[in-house]
DNA sequence: ATCCGAATGTGGAACGTTCCAAAAGGCGAT
DNA sequence: ATCGCCTTTTGGAACGTTCCACATTCGGAT
């Protein structure tokens, strides 16, 4: 008594065929305006609900986009994560979530996984490390896939990859802090080796060059603990330091958090930027001047090409950069 | 000639049954381990994978997990989604996410949505507001649903509900305050008349009549921003006031972000606790103390109920209070 | 009245699994 | 050899859609 009613229900209820509610289902506008509401009001009457997976079987369309991400509890690809959810149910599509925890082994099975369950696109921001398991899953599913903030480093993949420009974004921050003064301006923290942090680290790198300052770096993890306890060890070691550009947001907020036990003013004494203006930025003491990139902007664009992708066989281009702005607040005595 | 292969061709190739595949592939163990063997093989040379959409039509049950929570951009729950999401996948159930942003026709929606796509279970955390679609929708739908942290508020419904025990975590913090020495306690933030408020602050009132003191609440909101703007109107109006406990860590860490500009040292003239025990308490200045709700704990807990409801038919209890901790950090002066 | 093309509607045959009832195989006891 | 019983394997019928090629209906133009 209780079986869920399909179509044929709804077919039988309104006097049409099946394969005329199904045409209503898809939206299909060759059934008449009449029919149509007739069909409509047949389901409502008898609470019909859409079986997708039936569907999917069928048409092997599932509406599902898989998203993979490194670190679910970093705030930036939360916020992320959060933002390409919406705008995906926007456009009817949901989101079926993995985080791979940056393991490789994981993300792998965590591939695998969403390939069974038939999703029609992928947005991963990979796992540092061995990811040849990860693009050869990838490459048999066949799936349309875009890269995020990251790309895996095994060779020979086509998988297209969208990136804010970290570069550029380094050397805004670097710009800015000799603008307002610094004498010597270090970079701390981030992964040694990885990319995204030789990305940030050589803008900054390059302005320094073209300005004639020695740079100092030091690199290491992505946290706010990091920053909190490698604010003291910069400020021993290199006393005459007086601006910092960090490898994101945490690490600043650490450095931000580190400095009134060190009896140095932030904005002031030493001027600090981080990377990615995550929320926090604008609440923390004192607010924190960070490299945006335009979270809200850049999810909307990555749900656009894997749906242009998904639904209309558009493959982005191999490699884009999406514009970054530096966000002026008092931690750099903006 | 790209077509997948499917358990017809594994069949073949291992010159057995599509039944005998199949069996295998759900871990029966009638088969006999040399099929068993033979099976997997063939699977392996040809590149098989399964397509859990046909399997879900036959069988009713799509190994996915809906999950649709309220704020995702709330580190709180994008913590609890993370957890959440890594302990299904290790019982080899895949979450699908759905951020209802506190809307609650959005929250239809996103339901109604995953309802579709077959979800064998629902772990909720409601928007606040007129929740009597969504119940309806969910009663409709017939499917295991755990709510978590929050209940709907429309009669009638009877949806197990799983929740911290926010009214002893109020009380702790409140008898950890009046420990420490506090005279005149506060309480500040939190949406006005929302079950959460009234648990956590409860907790706090109760203590404060015991002790003969009189409260000061002020409700409003649980972000940073609110935090740090109400913390300068509550020492205005209440000059006397010497500790403070936060409907959350947001609203706690907004509080500790503007003592400097306040002159105020927190820890010492104000002490501070908060309430989730968030990761970002530890690298505040001062470190926040805070209520634990141990998120990590509570993360298994809800995907072991929901998964021994999906798979065994053993609803969980209806209503379960896990127990908190208070963490002391400096912000208390503990 | 009749015809014609456009607009609408339709009945199978897929899609790739799982489930079921029943067949086949193996083996020791008669 | 035959029987009975337990282990292992199997063919066919679902599951609820979409897709396709083909009907049917409709509304002018002849």
């Amino acid at each position: 008594m209780n079986a869920r009613p399909t179509i044929l229900d709804v077919a039988k209820k309104a006097g049409v065929s099946k394969s005329t509610v199904s045409l209503v289902l898809q939206g299909n506008d060759v059934v008449k305006e009449t029919t149509r509401l007739a069909v409509r009001k047949a389901m409502a009457d008898i609470g019909y609900v859409y079986n997708r997976s039936a569907a999917t079987l069928r048409s092997a369309s599932s509406g599902l986009i898989g998203l993979v991400i490194n670190d679910l509890r970093n705030p930036f690809f939360t916020e992320f994560a959060a933002l390409l959810q919406m705008e995906l149910a926007r456009n009817d599509f949901a989101t079926v979530l993995a985080n791979s925890d940056e393991d490789p082994a994981l993300q792998i099975r965590m591939i695998s996984s969403l390939v069974e369950h038939g999703v029609s696109g992928f947005i991963i921001s990979p796992s540092y490390g061995d990811d040849e398991g990860a693009v050869s899953v990838l490459r048999s599913a066949n799936t349309p896939t875009l890269q995020v903030f990251r790309s895996l480093k095994s060779e020979g993949h086509d998988i297209p990859f969208i990136a804010p420009d970290y570069e550029r974004g380094g050397r805004l921050a670097a710009e800015h802090l000799v603008e307002m003064g610094c004498k010597r301006i270090a970079f701390l923290g981030g992964l040694e080796g990885r990319p995204v942090t030789e990305a940030r680290m050589s803008g900054y790198l390059a302005l320094l060059a073209e300005t004639g300052t020695a740079p100092v770096v030091l690199t290491g993890q992505a946290t706010r603990s990091f920053g909190k306890a490698m604010a003291a060890k910069l400020l021993a070691d290199y006393p005459d330091v007086d601006g910092v550009i960090c490898f994101n947001d945490l690490v600043a907020l650490g450095v931000l958090s580190a400095c009134p036990e060190l009896g140095v003013k932030a904005g002031r004494d030493l001027r600090v930027v981080g990377f990615d203006d995550i929320e926090d930025c604008q609440d923390s003491y004192p607010p924190l001047s960070s490299v945006s990139c335009n979270i809200p902007d850049f999810a909307k664009s990555a749900a656009k090409q894997i749906l242009a992708w998904v639904k209309d066989g558009v493959a982005p281009q191999m490699t884009a950069r999406s514009p970054v702005q530096l966000i002026k607040r008092a931690s750099s005595g903006g």
